[in-house]
RNA sequence: GCUCGAGUGGCGGAAUUGGUAGACGCGCUGGAUUCAAAAUCCAGUUCUUUCGGGAGUGUGGGUUCGAUUCCCACCUCGAGUACCA
């Protein structure tokens, strides 16, 4: 009978949803196992073949850890908060909702199709009130929440009401505003309401400030850091301004130490924890106060610095500060008022972009105002540059010309001193930055030491006389919570009458999604939630009520801002342990059970937005004791991406005329993008379909080589706009899942980019027939095997394969694993194997990639044990214990002949053996060797 | 610039602790079957050769009896990041 994919594969779909085959439990005596996927955002353009790679992979592993005894939990879900669908209801009102729900129906019945093993029954929408109501408690919590240094966890903040009563903010070592005033009891107890719980919110995990933010005009909308990439959005790579606003933010920096170190106790890929540490920045140094000498300044002021090479200080030859720097109004002079303002109007009108493409342009302005410098006394000049960032450290340098190559820039433009400081070193020409071989001169006490002891030294004497301290510095910024837009959580927040912030208690959540007439922003800028007629929380009922009713009394205005797509993702996998749970987000039984993820794959362009919060959540989770482990996922894998091969027709310039691949050498064409569907495998363009496909083209002429027009190819990312996307329904359709899910993992190693290319997929398709042809199937569907005794060569073939796929499956080599399976097939067609012992077992084994297959046969056998239940072969090493091996004989390392010789034979016994061999002393020819190397089982040399 | 990662046939890619380089698949060549095609099956496929061999894993060195594998220098490509003081 004919292998019919389609039926086979329909019949066992259907029965794993009909038997829930896949449904996990959460009380089992088997050891757990979870394995997760990065769900999905579910667009409207469908999946490509692209998208199920990480799936396929996590779903074999999931399917070996069932056949290895565990109870695995390998749950999928959808993270459809998300601005695509937001847009499309901007144009045409469509709600954001309904649009999604569609999306989604799409994607499950793709998903379906490639035959995952999931456990639908725990399927979570980040967009679902079920599921966000537990979203905004996570942001309550956070808001009610403090950094306790001390303790190193976060704590209530109730805890520090009473700390304030009694002692002030003095004693308490915990993560504040910079800006945090020190404050007594007295102060404390003076302060009337609204300034106690401004206080506090300078304390809160989440609180509301005013910061800089990145504003993108075009998008109506702040972005996080993550979200900005080379100065433009990372969505629609729109231009992104600096804009001060005030804003919900997320205090991650008081994790960032812990987000740092916990790196080492789970096993991710080294790039993401490379760039996971970049991004957090830890660097350590020194701050630095120098006086300020202004006869402007009435009272006394200082600049702060941080600086990571306090041992250069005697270097020191001016100061920048960044043109933001609140100093700078303060101290400049009347002389140079003109010109610093207009400097700082520039600079503030320019985008992040500018001042990044114009990076080596170097520009200031001069204060007129000097510094003292803490040692020497000298004084100093101050500037002012926009090399110096507002938002890193103090926003004001030091600068050291001759250590520091910015500085060394600034210095040479403006005609500033370049004191040399270090040792038998030359500074004419480029400031030496090389700490590492530094020998310190020039520098009163610091004179003659290295790096190092100068380093100490100098803190040392700094701190002594209070102008200086050890500091340790983070790149890391606090993460902006809240989005000018509809289609996200409400964050569930009310501001009372003083127009401060309460949150919604957990018993009244969800705080569900208002419907509005627009989603566009209000007249007045206000964000999209600023059009509901029904956003306002009555205080005494606890439920969301008319604006209309609005008296600041019992009724209050609700937060117009909604969270970033980020929220639900952070903590989504400890939902999917109890999905149904709707007191909690999961209750304590299943958390104590599920643990953590013990697999997660999923695309490293997550380094540092997802896989950063999700890890800075889970923490503060797990230090307010609702979660069991500091880090959720033990492992995590970085799938490759699938890359389109785009295809390209060549229009020669200001015509309509299209020329064949070969003939556009000396001509003037323009390569266009054609859809590759047009396109057979041997590059062969589909002229009647192209000419169809757009009005353009309709009139178009072609001329052919050998009657046939050729595209050339290129290999790039694939997407919608390339034509490029390769659609898994229509794989599925001509070749079966199997072979999809077979083909993807045999494309190459799982965490490398590959291109994908149809016409490949032939192999793994003919290796499935070759398979199904062993089973001798008749017509009716009877798998006609022999109950007799296999030859040894059979069982060990057999052997052979459990052992390499076990093997490469443990590994996550899936590639290398489909190769064995092939071997297999072709070593048993050839031996003409039909036996049931040998054939049954390699189904089970070859189920992780095929189980379709193998329960239909399974079933049609007579045999019921589910896939998902079947033993996993036993490896028998005994068919692999050989009595004689092949020997490679070199001489001088380079292979001559082989040997069969027994395995028993002692070293000497087998260089005797090897040595008497004729084809040996033709080799050495009369010469005597010099020595003969001989590893038993693996190669005998002579060398000589 | 800095930090990672990678360079192997026409192509995707294999190769345990250093031990017969090119597994497996695509493509290609030849053959069988067929009126023909598709499908299937068989054989071949790194380059070179005077058919004995010789060369060969980005380049140049080194360690070793033996290097795709380890070490040093360089070249190329990819990813991340970028005035971070």
């Amino acid at each position: 009978m004919k292998y019919l994919h389609k039926d086979i594969e329909e019949k066992w779909q259907k029965y794993w949803a009909v038997n829930q085959t896949f449904k996990a439990s959460n009380t089992s005596d088997k050891p757990k196992f979870y394995a997760l996927d990065m769900f999905p955002y579910p667009s409207g353009a469908g999946l490509h073949v692209g998208h199920p790679l990480g799936y396929i992979a996590s779903d074999i592993y999931a399917r070996y850890k069932r056949h290895k005894g565990f109870n695995v939990l390998h749950p999928q879900g959808y993270d459809s908060f998300g601005l695509p669908a937001e847009q499309y209801a901007i144009q045409t009102g469509q709600h954001p909702a309904k649009t999604t729900e569609e999306n989604i129906k799409t994607y499950r019945r793709q998903l379906d199709r490639i035959g995952f093993s999931f456990d639908w029954s725990r399927e979570v929408r980040t967009s679902n009130p079920d599921f966000y109501k537990h979203t905004q408690w996570v942001f309550t919590e956070l808001f009610n929440a403090y950094y306790c240094k001390d303790a190193n966890q976060a704590r209530p903040i109730s805890e520090l009401i009473p700390v304030f009563e009694t002692e002030g903010n003095l004693p308490l070592n915990a993560v504040c505003d910079e800006d945090t005033p020190q404050i007594t009891a007295a102060d404390w107890n003076h302060f009337s309401d609204k300034e106690k719980q401004e206080f506090l919110l300078k304390y809160r995990l989440t609180y509301l400030k005013e910061t800089t933010v990145n504003w993108c005009p075009k998008l109506g909308t702040v972005l996080a850091n993550d979200e900005v990439v080379n100065g433009v959005s990372e969505r629609g790579g729109y231009p992104v301004v600096q804009k001060k606003m005030m804003q919900w933010s997320m205090r991650i920096t008081a994790y960032a130490q812990r987000l740092l170190d916990d790196l080492q106790d789970i096993d991710w890929p080294q790039p993401i924890k490379d760039i996971q540490t970049n991004w957090i920045g830890r660097s350590e140094g020194a701050m630095v106060s120098f006086l300020v000498k202004s006869e402007k300044l009435k009272e006394k002021s200082s600049v702060e610095v941080f600086t990571t090479r306090p041992d250069t200080i005697f270097g020191v030859s001016f100061m920048t500060l960044a043109p933001e720097h609140e100093l700078v109004s303060k101290i400049t002079t009347p002389e140079q008022k003109e010109a610093v303002e207009a400097y700082v109007k520039a600079t503030a009108k320019r985008t992040e972009r500018e001042r990044m493409s114009d990076v080596k342009t170097v520009s200031g302005v001069f204060t007129g105002a000097y510094a003292e410098h803490p040692f020497t006394k000298e004084l100093i000049p101050i500037y002012i540059g926009d090399y110096v960032l507002a938002g890193y450290g103090t926003g004001a340098v030091m600068a050291v010309p001759c250590g520091d190559q910015r500085d060394y820039d600034f210095a040479k433009h403006f005609g500033l001193p370049i004191p040399n400081i270090f040792k038998a070193v030359d500074v004419s020409e480029t400031a030496f930055e090389d700490k590492g071989n530094a020998v310190i001169a020039n520098s009163d006490f610091l004179t003659d030491l290295p790096y190092k002891k100068a380093f100490k030294t100098v803190l040392y004497e700094l701190e002594k006389q209070k102008i200086g301290y050890t500091k340790t510095n983070y790149r890391l910024r606090d993460a902006i919570f809240a989005r000018q837009r509809y289609w996200g959580e409400p964050i569930p927040v009310f501001y009372d009458e003083n127009s401060m912030p309460q949150t919604i208690a957990k018993e009244y959540l969800p705080l569900i999604l208002p419907e509005v007439a627009k989603y566009l922003p209000t007249e007045d800028g206000q964000p999209p939630l600023g059009n509901a007629k029904n956003w306002a929380w009555d205080t005494a009922n606890n439920k969301v009520v008319s604006n209309n009713l609005i008296d600041n009394t019992t009724v209050f205005p609700l937060e117009l801002n909604t969270m970033p797509g980020w929220a639900g993702s952070s903590w989504y996998f400890n939902r999917y342990m109890d999905a149904h749970n709707n007191d909690e987000f999961a209750s304590k039984e299943a958390l104590a059970y599920w643990q953590d993820v013990d697999l997660y794959i999923g695309g490293s362009e997550h380094a540092t937005g997802h896989l950063l919060y999700s890890r800075f959540w889970q923490k503060f989770l797990f230090d307010r004791g609702f979660v069991t482990k500091k880090e959720y996922a033990k492992k995590l894998i970085n799938q490759g991406m699938i890359l389109g091969e785009s295809a390209f027709a060549y229009r020669e310039e200001g015509t309509n005329t299209f020329y064949s691949k070969g003939l556009i050498t000396a001509k003037k064409v323009q390569p266009i993008h054609v859809d590759v569907s047009f396109v057979n495998t041997s590059n062969e363009l589909n002229v009647a379909a192209f000419k169809n496909w757009r009005e353009d083209f309709k009139d178009a002429k072609f001329v052919l080589e050998d009657a046939k027009y050729i595209v050339g190819r290129e290999v790039e990312k694939m997407s919608k706009s390339k034509y490029n996307v390769v659609n898994p329904d229509d794989i599925c359709d001509e070749y079966g899942a199997d072979s999809l899910r077979l083909f993807e993992m045999f494309l190459g190693p799982l965490e490398q980019s590959k291109p994908w290319k149809t016409s490949g997929i032939s192999g793994v398709y003919s290796f499935l027939k070759k398979l199904w042809k062993l089973y001798q199937i008749d017509e009716q569907g009877n798998v006609n095997l022999s109950d007799e005794e296999p030859s040894k060569e059979s069982m060990k073939t057999l052997h052979k394969t459990i052992k390499k796929v076990d093997e490469d499956i443990a590994n996550f080599s899936f590639n290398t694993s489909v190769s064995s399976f092939m071997i297999a097939v072709n070593e048993l067609t050839q031996q003409k194997c039909n036996h049931r012992t040998v054939l049954e077992p390699l189904l089970v084994l070859l189920s992780p990639y095929a189980p379709h297959t193998a329960e239909e046969l399974w079933q049609k056998t007579g045999h019921t044990a589910s896939i998902a239940t079947a033993p996993f072969p036993v490896f028998d090493a005994s068919y692999l214990i050989e009595s004689s091996k092949t020997y490679p004989i070199s001489f001088n390392g380079k292979m001559r002949f082989t040997m069969d010789l027994s395995l028993d034979l002692s070293k000497e016994a087998i260089e005797k053996a090897v040595m008497e061999d004729e084809r040996t002393q033709k080799q050495l020819a009369g010469r005597t060797p010099k020595k003969v190397i001989v590893v038993p089982g693996k190669i005998v040399n002579i060398v000589g």
